[in-house]
DNA sequence: GCTAGTGATCTGTGATCACAGTTCGGGTGA
DNA sequence: TCACCCGAACTGTGATCACAGATCACTAGC
């Protein structure tokens, strides 16, 4: 044989197909609060829209559906489900939970390349947040690169995939209310606790770690809930 | 109109599709171990057994793919993905920290039902486990009942549907073992981390609640991995 | 005897068609 | 003016077809 040694060194190229180009892409759509809850979705619209034919639209969305981010209602209609205060509560809790243990696995186990690229997250976002006319989408985006760049560090890579379904599912109507309302949210209090959360984790302080993204996550929910605009059913 | 107050009663039924039939054939296959590790799957061969079109059968293999349950290869081929130690080390760890937090939430806030319920299965498992001819295929189905009657009582839907995913994942590299092995490891040291589970519980004292479960998962994990059935990509 | 190649067969993916059920608009009735 | 009804258009679901690529058994060539 010729090269067998070069050709073992090449990477197994991921397949990609239109399906998953399509939960990508109706990801975002998600995930940016671009898709508010009760908004209705059409595989048919949506396929024209992409360009593609239903069948990719529909594994999407079925994927989507699976993880309760998209509901197909009895009438079969899709939308982006409504979220009972009650759901949005135990939602947050969850979080609370398990990005906590990240946080604090993170703490402890965080290397030097994984505090820099947490360090560039934070100083990201807060540039953003306190330039004078911040962008708002792009803060939200900033927001989550930096909690993922914190999650990377944890090394529990199953951890991380739950925490971005977590994540997808909350989208919608968080970033909804950001997108509607001033960042009054993101300048006072997420700036303050990123600050803490990386001190910790610097410190390799894991409860102390664990506390201020409890704390952010907390703060950004009770504002959501209490701007009310949750279903109280 | 007559009887709208009755009529508002009615609970939404929900609608089965065949693609949600068979995704639950196919994660029952899993789950039990039926399904091993680097079993391949076909889609037209899946339809034919069930008796549908490979329609539903695609979309249900999608959402196990997804998960990470199922896995197509480059070539187009589905197959149960082999773990290596690694991530199977991961998944465990994964699983102690968030089946952890479910259960010291139970411990917490337990109601008698749940409590009744609890004891219930502890005891089905425990009748199982010390039968004088045990079944291999219901004493892990009655293990499975007893930890999911746990996280039950933990009242965060969105943490317990989380559970399910990672049983799912850990479902045939576990189970193969079970299913291959004599019950060793069921009459050993299960039994006495569901007793302890179950009186913290009752006690409610979460920490000690906490402790069982993530000694039953280590123990469970250890097990499988001192078998050294895992790939070590 | 062993390797390389070749064609039948099977793989998942995507597109298209068929269908039952729903929504929604326009019109007719009182 | 309002309620009702009917039909056109649209909904997701399932089946079927088309296709590129991979697999596997087999044979021709060395």
């Amino acid at each position: 044989m010729n090269s067998t040694a070069a050709l073992a060194e090449l990477p197994q190229l991921e397949r990609r197909t239109l399906s998953d180009t399509v939960y990508e892409a109706l990801s975002d759509l998600l995930a940016s609060g671009r898709l508010a809850p009760g908004d209705r979705l059409s595989l048919r619209q949506s396929a024209a829209a992409l360009g593609v034919s239903v069948m990719p639209v529909r594994e999407a969305v079925s994927r989507l559906a699976a993880d309760g981010v998209l509901e197909v209602a009895p009438n079969r209609m899709i939308r982006v489900p409504f979220m009972s205060a009650a759901a949005f509560r135990a939602l947050a809790e969850t979080r609370i939970a398990v990005e906590g243990i990240a946080v604090a696995r993170a703490a402890e186990r965080r290397t030097e390349v994984d505090l820099a690229a947490i360090r560039r997250a934070e100083a990201a976002f807060r540039a953003e947040a306190e330039a004078a006319r911040p962008d708002r989408a792009r803060a939200v985006q900033l927001n989550r690169d930096l909690h993922f760049a914190i999650y990377d560090a944890c090394g529990l890579p199953p951890l991380q995939e739950i925490i971005a379904r977590l994540w997808l599912k909350a989208g919608p109507v968080i970033n909804l209310d950001l997108r509607a309302h001033p960042e009054r949210l993101l300048q006072g209090f997420a700036l303050r606790r990123h600050a803490e959360a990386l001190a910790a984790i610097e410190a390799q302080d894991s409860a102390a770690a664990s506390a201020a993204i409890a704390a952010d996550i907390r703060e950004a929910a009770e504002f959501i809930m209490s701007r009310g605009g949750l279903r109280d059913a």
